[in-house]
DNA sequence: CCGTTTTTACGCAGATCTGCGTAGCCAGAT
DNA sequence: ATCTGGCTACGCAGATCTGCGTAAAAACGG
């Protein structure tokens, strides 16, 4: 490693920033060029000067958050690398940085180790994606009204599963040996509960839930 | 690193285990403890002897796969922590070996360094999953109908969104300053082209292509 | 044994969907 | 100039949903 890699921080807690040069200065292979406490800061630090290496971007910052910054960066400084970090382990911050074409995603809970692995790839011209961000991504997003769900009862679920299929209350009435009235109580009764508007909400909440 | 971290190798080619086992036995803190060409043999092995490692779990083998094995392992062997290997980019795959508890998931096209960083990880009690896991999570599945929905014309996909969200034909008439006879047909046609079954398919479909 | 929830069932009037078919108009392609 | 595809519109009979309300048997917990 002749020439070090030249690593720019954006994070709008000084605290944070200076516990990451601390870190990254213990790096023989890297060299911390610069810092800033908010995406305009890093945008006219990149116009001011030729960078080209890995900018360091977290998502939370005031003025012009993270996914702002990176937007523009991709646009306007094609040869400088992005690694986005974050507090925050949700599902479509990710999905957008990386349609933005971020170079890595760390969660700030990472290792030296893992930020070192993080810098090198990119670097290289490699994209790195932390194991959480995996873990974050395979957690189901934690759908509005699992509550409702499980507030229904047995039957009510089974009638809204067949309801969900498109199946009118007769034909559910034949299945289920009730009457179709039955059926119909039990669907305005989970129209009520879930708190949707006619049948085709319940379709709705159903496909949300993976019922069908 | 005293004494180092027995690896079992479980893949059904014979020339991609020994190339592993030949990699791996260049690394000074692992020792490769045995192989296996299916699942059923890495069982036999598990429950032969007392073995505290890695297993290195190929996904495609015949006889038993690796998810199949991975579940018995998991409900068997407390102590032993998989690593589960495939060529497939696969989302459902890779959701249900992190349900199922895997410790670590690799693509086959890894790094050496890639493949050394998981099993440091994971030997070590944590979990690692390849950059390529992220992006493959985040690539959308290629919904099936994705063609049909290109079939549709400006009008019709207007008129879908209307219909999935509940709204009778003589609502979406009046928004879209149509007649509701109107509505009625291009709904028909939607019916048609999408090859569903009435406005429960409609509505299905449209949640399913986000268009709601 | 009593209270609550669940499941079952019914009435009714009006709006709506279903599944057919037909057809004129217009713009862009051939 | 013709043709194709998309958008518009209409008819009709029967099935179905909607939005109310009522109510009783069965199951379950305390």
């Amino acid at each position: 490693m002749k020439t070090p890699v030249p690593i720019f921080i954006a994070d709008d807690h000084q605290l944070v920033r200076k516990g990451f040069r601390s870190l990254l200065e213990e790096l023989d292979w890297v060299e911390v060029a610069g810092e800033a406490s908010n995406g305009k800061e890093v945008l006219a630090f990149l116009r001011s000067r030729a960078f080209t290496g890995v900018v360091l971007l977290d998502c939370e910052m005031p003025e012009m958050d993270g996914l702002q910054t990176l937007e523009v960066i991709r646009q306007e400084f094609f040869g400088v690398k992005t690694i986005m970090l974050t507090m925050l382990q949700d599902k479509a911050l990710i999905q957008k940085a990386v349609d933005l074409g971020v170079n890595g995603f760390l969660f700030k809970n990472a290792s030296l180790d893992e930020m070192e692995m993080a810098l090198r790839e990119v670097s290289a011209g490699g994209r790195y994606f932390a194991s959480d961000v995996a873990l974050t991504l395979l957690k189901p997003a934690h759908a509005p009204g699992q509550e409702l769900l499980a507030a229904l009862s047995e039957r009510e679920v089974e009638v809204l599963k067949l309801v969900a299929q498109g199946l009118s209350s007769s034909e559910i009435g034949k299945l289920l040996f009730i009457s179709p009235r039955t059926v119909d109580t039990h669907r305005n009764n989970l129209i009520q509960k879930l708190k949707v508007q006619g049948i085709a909400g319940l379709i709705h909440f159903a496909v949300r839930h993976k019922l069908i």
